[in-house]
DNA sequence: TTGAAAGCGCTAACAG
DNA sequence: CTGTTAGCGCTTTCAA
């Protein structure tokens, strides 16, 4: 059997056993140093990423998959609590399972208190070792920074969805940029609302907590385009509903009797089936230009009967879509595709619902 | 024990091997009859068609692809001219490319006449054996559809994009719902055109052409909103502008030339670089309410200049990637995401551009 | 028309 | 610390 000279393709692929060559090492060593794994010297490994470098190595994502045993773990940490945008991610995540285990990988939920950084610390903490890679949706806080570099520094990948972590730790975040929302809502409200004779158009606010991250920068982006482009509307000051509807109904009833030509609001947080019943019983439904975040099914339901006049949305699917691909991508070292990990800020009336 | 009831395990993974021991014949005869490679009896292609629905047998995509030789060929087809959506959709699968070669595909580009059904059947007829995969945007007519049930009787898997062809012979359409996508367009005008103090506010529409389906969807979805939901509009004849600059400039100063008190203005189809130069030589930028489709640079642009109040789009790059990863999935059983090929009504102000 | 067997490029035991 | 080697599940010759 005479030895076949491979036909120079034109896109030669690289494999392993080229670098291995090329560094002077056994493939399994070439491994060892670009998977990471303990147990090789400093000197031989530098060698090794020298010779992956020098030959644009890319690993290829199918052999790596055929050949490996153990799944990956992911595990996503979420805020506790009835939130139906959590339980939308976590709804979304079940329905991945499959798509999942067709990449050797497999996701768990750890729920943790959101208002106590000090638990969303400890149970990032305990991760170390039982995850190859940590989604995490939390508050920032010094506390949780600190178990993030932590993590990170012990190999695990993490990845933050929804509300960014601030440290270059993290490999990266899939979310929206909750300014450019907050301008979105006010470019809606301003345009929606009819100008009044005279005087200004009055429009409330209800967001969970200044203290939340995302809110705070919503109400920002709001207020900026409401001032700067919307000179004929009056913001009322923001009422505090904590996310949750037993709140925030009472507040908005409270806020109608006060403010009975109030012409629009806009709602930051959760909480809107209190808010859409608020509307609905004092027949301001309708009449109130009222624009509030994600599309779950209670704002769905709004949107259509025509109490929500636009609802702007992240999309929880593809959040945690695009966070088990990024999440995967980095541990795998697989190519991703350009613009995978972008979430959009999406606007639904009640006729592009998806 | 003869016939094994294989109890569910956990995830007992079902391979190649077990679909062979099952219906008495190798893995190689399996590949065979399960990839419709020809050379194999019809009755043993039963067999093995019957031992594979049995055991729900799956393949594994990363086993596949490992093993393929040779790389996958979709081959794209798309009007040609100079169509800005058209060029970013293939900018996009240009930048696919290294994606696509890490999943053992290629892509190719094939242009035909927009408006000749004949040219466009033939260009599809002249693919059969050259592609396994073909990606579709075109008008549906019968000489096409006939193309189209043809290629797809040979064994090609057949994508149509943007814009459907109506035969079952296609296996997926990647493309939005352009009755919503107008309807949507009626929203936005008509909650963003002012009420005026009396009489009714005049709104114009352009449109490419009355025969192109698209066209004809969004400007149904439109005047059915208009009509129903904003008494205070009147809508102004539609123009038609061939989806070209050129056309499209003096046709809009004209109306506006007819139409000093012009509210609103939708355009439905290409030629906003003339739309855009119309409005802005006659003052009547920003006055005017303008919404568009296709987020391209020049509607970017007229966006961020406030020259058009909102762009509804379709993601050129959410559409090629949609149509390859359809066309992939098809020709490798692989799964699919749970809605990887639907495509959203997106609105962009000029707040949430991406 | 069918089967046997050699890889595809990587991972992971197991030796050394 | 490093190398050898046996697979992972499928595709693809080559023989029968």
């Amino acid at each position: 059997m005479p030895t076949a000279t491979r036909p120079a393709a034109p896109f030669e692929p690289v494999r392993l056993e080229d670098v291995a060559r090329e560094a002077g090492v056994s493939t399994a060593t070439v491994d060892r140093v670009l998977n990471g794994r303990a147990g090789v010297r400093e000197r031989t490994a530098q060698k090794v990423h020298a010779a992956a470098q020098r030959l644009a190595y890319r690993p290829d994502p199918a052999a790596a998959r055929l050949a490996r045993a153990r799944p990956w773990r992911l595990v996503f940490v979420l805020p506790e609590g009835s939130n139906s945008f959590v339980a939308l991610l976590r709804a979304e995540l079940e329905a991945l399972a499959p798509w999942l285990a067709e990449r050797r990988a497999r996701a768990q939920v750890v729920l943790a208190d959101e208002f106590s950084p000090m638990a969303a610390a400890q149970a990032i903490g305990a991760l170390a070792g039982e995850a190859d890679a940590v989604v995490l949706m939390c508050q920032d806080h010094p506390l949780v920074r600190h178990a993030v570099e932590a993590l990170a520094a012990a190999g695990t990948t993490v990845v933050t969805l929804v509300s960014d972590v601030a440290t270059p730790a993290r490999a990266h975040f899939v979310g929206i940029d909750n300014v450019a929302a907050g301008r979105t809502a006010g470019t809606l409200v301003g345009r929606f609302v009819v100008p009044p004779r005279r005087g200004k158009a009055r429009v409330g606010i209800v967001l969970g907590s200044r203290w939340l991250r995302d809110h705070a920068e919503r109400l920002f982006g709001f207020q900026q385009v409401i001032a700067a482009e919307h000179p004929h509307i009056e913001l009322v000051d923001p009422l505090e509903g904590r996310d949750r509807s037993e709140l925030t109904e009472p507040l908005v009833r409270g806020l109608l009797e006060r403010e009975p030509e109030l012409a629009g609001l806009y709602s930051i947080g959760a909480g809107n089936r209190g808010i859409a019943a608020a509307l609905k019983a004092t027949q301001a439904a309708g009449r109130v230009v009222w624009v509030c975040h994600e599309l779950t099914a209670h704002a769905r339901l709004a949107l259509l009967e025509g109490t929500a006049a636009a609802v702007i949305n992240q999309s929880a699917a593809r959040e945690v879509r695009a966070a088990c691909r990024m999440a995967l991508a980095q541990l795998t070292r697989e190519r991703l595709l350009p613009d995978d990990g972008r979430i959009r800020i999406e606007v639904f009336l009640k006729d592009n619902l998806p």
